[in-house]
DNA sequence: TATATACCCGAGTAAAATAGTCAAGATTAA
DNA sequence: TTAATCTTGACTATTTTACTCGGGTATATA
């Protein structure tokens, strides 16, 4: 059980990005450089964070990214619903819409996995992007 | 970010085993017909609940496994960690022993995934596979 | 003792998901 | 006009997952 890297690199960039977020947009050239992540690869992910409209883009030169909204007021749910990191433990219900695994009744841990569901998705909830930069801001 | 069959399969069949555990060892036969899961991907899954001491087994003819404690002593986090399901939603501290990412320092976000990955495990810990029976006995 | 029923265990493999790459473009500031 | 930067779709290597398989060993019971 564990998270891809889009959802990883786009809250490790979109928390960067608030961070160098004062005045100007900021290109990804800087954010790859500054996090380590692919160009090409942080290009895949903003299209999507653009998309669901977490951020909003400048061309041309000089031109970059800037998030949409304040940073606390960006729920990490939101970013990753962006970068469809979708938090669902299994895949119940696939072939009939009744029940599990092909049967007519709800399998017995159908119910526990969706407590786990929201059990996990609170977290996300309820945690905001400028969380992060706060406590990076502390450090430096 | 989803479980694998695995540590869903481990928590179906034993919970499968705590119904049906009252005196006789139960074969994977029966809990493969049951809950619609290979035989052969039981055995291996057996194997490691068996190792870590979660089932106990009685070979040769009659024989089967049976639960090594009982379903209410029986944390999920248990389960889980013994059939290698483990919740460990990032991967940093690969290369350096120090930083995330090759770099000396943290990564912006680490203390993130540190605290999700604490919020994920609790629901495990104070899980017991008798909430999972009970819930279905209820039903019958 | 023969036989069927079960567990035991390591190795192999097809399919899916992930992670990342690439090429060819469109905009725009300087 | 040129360099910087976003835009987009397609492509690919690697890794992980989810099994499958074969050839065992132990034991109840007929």
């Amino acid at each position: 059980m564990k998270l891809t890297t889009k959802g990883r690199y786009a809250v490790m960039a979109l928390a960067d990005l608030a961070n160098f977020n004062k005045a100007n947009p900021v290109p990804l050239r800087d954010i790859s450089f500054r996090q380590g992540i692919s160009l090409f690869y942080l290009e895949q992910i903003f299209l999507k964070l653009k998309k669901h409209n977490i951020v909003r883009s400048i061309r041309g030169s000089g031109g970059g990214y800037i998030l949409f909204k304040n940073a606390d007021e960006l729920k990490l749910s939101e970013i990753f619903f962006a970068v469809d990191e979708k938090v669902k433990t299994i895949n119940c219900n696939k072939d009939s819409k009744k029940g599990c695994n092909g049967k007519l009744s709800k399998c017995i841990t159908h119910n526990l996995w969706d407590e786990l569901d929201l059990h996990i998705n609170s977290f996300f909830e309820n945690k905001k992007l400028s969380e992060l930069t706060k406590t990076q801001n502390k450090k430096l």
